[in-house]
DNA sequence: TTGAAAGCGGTACCAT
DNA sequence: ATGGTACCGCTTTCAA
């Protein structure tokens, strides 16, 4: 075991094996031509000394870090949680790790992050969206660091992309409600470009409410991001007082449509009878609240997924030859009770 | 700017302002003995440059990483997302960055996760809980690394300690229960080792629930975790068709505790007028629920926000004299609409 | 299969 | 206030 002064380096091994330290290097990776005898040897003599390889060394000497830096908007949110996991599930069995950092949806706070980041020199960033600084593009172009750009379709893209069309999300559910014949249709949250997702998910929405000829001012900000549950039922509340013969509303989210749910059943209305309600993300509460809620599922596990694998393909020694294609996610419409009139 | 070439180091840095990299170095931190005019014109060429420092090589250098790892159970829950938050906003003013992994549940990974991040040479390590496999707890001691534990109070502690009694916050719920006249308890979840503190909740329950001479054998397992609404609902469904006549029950989470509520409603049933209904972990969703569900505020983001503090107290330049105290945190009780009767 | 030597890009330490 | 130099612990490269 360790002594109480410093930790062994390989050095310690390699005396302790009778070996090099560079012998010692190889023995400890996979796939090195160490004889068996000596490998063996040496694997005793590291545990014995209790000896843990240093990577800031290993990373320094052979420029390769293992460092995939990944910046989201907000932790405590289940879709880019999902993203998450997808990328990190599909890195494990890698000499990958994630370097997480969340924006707080501020692209002030993620130029800060991809400058501290830089500097533990990832071999890769995934970003969520498509809206940076003007500065932080720069220290990314600069860098020369690969990027995955995701939930999003950014116009002028910093490397790959895995996404989907907010907008389209939006016009999903336009078309969704008339078909289920609402006309007063309205949108809640959204409005600031602090969440561009959103954003664009409103322009959508009010795009296609224009297509079909529909009123298209029945719009509630519900101001800076996160959106949740209270600022969901706030808005509703407002829409029901400005607009109060509102037939059906998307919300940015599940999680604002579900505070919106809560809000006109205290206020007595019936869902989806007097009012339709809708949301996006495919949350679990959309799926257990009663009525259970329209939403869009934007695949959020396998964005991170696609992600990892286009990492993998342009890091790892994969086929080089097959250039990873930018991977396009369809957003998929869950038609539920929130707005679906039972027979 | 940077050219096509390689990154630009501290030497041509130093080169390009005319001095010696050393004085670079010492340019680049705050508080060094740099005259103005020096360090004006080292940034200038830096800048040029598109210098970036290389932390790797620095860690290697100066045996500081700047890394503190961090191990949650789950990435997708507000719980630890707050107290990760809490963590990674006191710590943002400062050198040191967040290794976050998520055991999901797992000692066996956990284990993983520890040795992993012990090879990045971590300042600080912050994990969830204090049950570890004896391995992990044996490489961690080896390592001389600062430890807290937190959301929980291990009997044999690896460092400090930042939690609370999660028997407690069982105990407080029995006899909110009885209080309010409920006399046939149950409890849904915490039925695994996998998730030790809802275990400890569900063991401070039945002991509550003993010492008042109540029944003890309305438990429902909901397996492993993450328990969410599916198992809540799932679970309730089971402890109704158990023990029909249950007056009230406590769930191991507000999630599990909406799934739990969900469910009565769809079988028709009042809260709290036919059952009562609790969770655990004061989440969004208990507050706007109908009714409100009553649940245990266990003050995640605290607990994140006192963990960063004793880490900065260890590590920092802070005053170390006042050796940093183990922080135990109250459990609160918010009683609501789903087991306070109105009037 | 194994080893020797030269860095990787910074910082500690000691001079000046 | 600034510079020189050794060295952090590993891997690359080249030789044997």
């Amino acid at each position: 075991m360790a002594s109480i002064s410093k930790r062994p380096t390989m050095i310690d091994v390699a005396r302790r094996a009778g070996v090099s330290s560079m012998t010692v290097s190889r023995a400890l990776k996979p796939n090195t031509s160490v004889s068996d005898g000596t490998r063996e040897r040496i694997q005793k003599a590291a545990d014995e000394l209790g000896y843990v390889l240093d990577s800031t060394a290993a990373g320094l000497s052979s420029s390769r870090t293992g460092f995939i830096a990944v910046t989201i908007p907000s932790i405590n949110n289940a879709n880019f949680a999902d993203t998450l996991r997808g990328i990190v599930e599909r890195l494990r069995d890698t000499n990958m790790q994630v370097l997480l950092g969340y924006t707080n949806y501020s692209t002030a706070e993620e130029e800060r992050l991809i400058e501290q980041f830089l500097q533990r020199r990832p071999e890769a960033i995934v970003m969520t969206g498509g809206a940076h600084t003007e500065r932080c593009r720069m220290l990314i172009e600069n860098s020369g660091v690969p990027i995955v750009e995701t939930w999003d379709l950014p116009e002028v893209p910093l490397g790959d992309v895995v996404g989907f069309s907010n907008a389209e999300a939006g016009r999903l559910m336009v078309r969704h409600f008339y078909d289920q014949g609402y006309r007063k249709i309205g949108f809640i949250g959204g409005d600031t470009s602090r969440d561009t997702r959103g954003l664009d998910r409103r322009r959508g929405f009010v795009q296609a409410l224009e297509e079909l000829g529909l009123e298209t001012d029945r719009l509630i900000g519900s101001g800076p991001p996160p959106i949740s549950m209270r600022e969901g039922a706030a808005s509703m509340k407002k829409m029901l007082s400005d607009w109060p013969d509102t037939d059906a509303v998307m919300c940015v989210s599940d999680l604002s449509a579900f505070g919106a749910l809560t809000e006109c059943q205290r206020a007595g209305m019936r869902v989806p009878d007097d009012i339709a309600i809708a949301g996006f993300g495919a949350y679990d509460i959309a799926e257990h609240a009663i009525p259970a809620i329209t939403t869009v599922d934007a695949a959020a596990l396998s964005i991170g997924e696609n992600t990892a694998e286009i990492l993998l393909r342009r890091l790892g020694d994969a086929d080089e030859e097959t250039p990873a294609p930018s991977t396009l996610i369809a957003p998929k419409l869950l038609a539920r009770g929130s707005t679906v009139r039972p027979l």
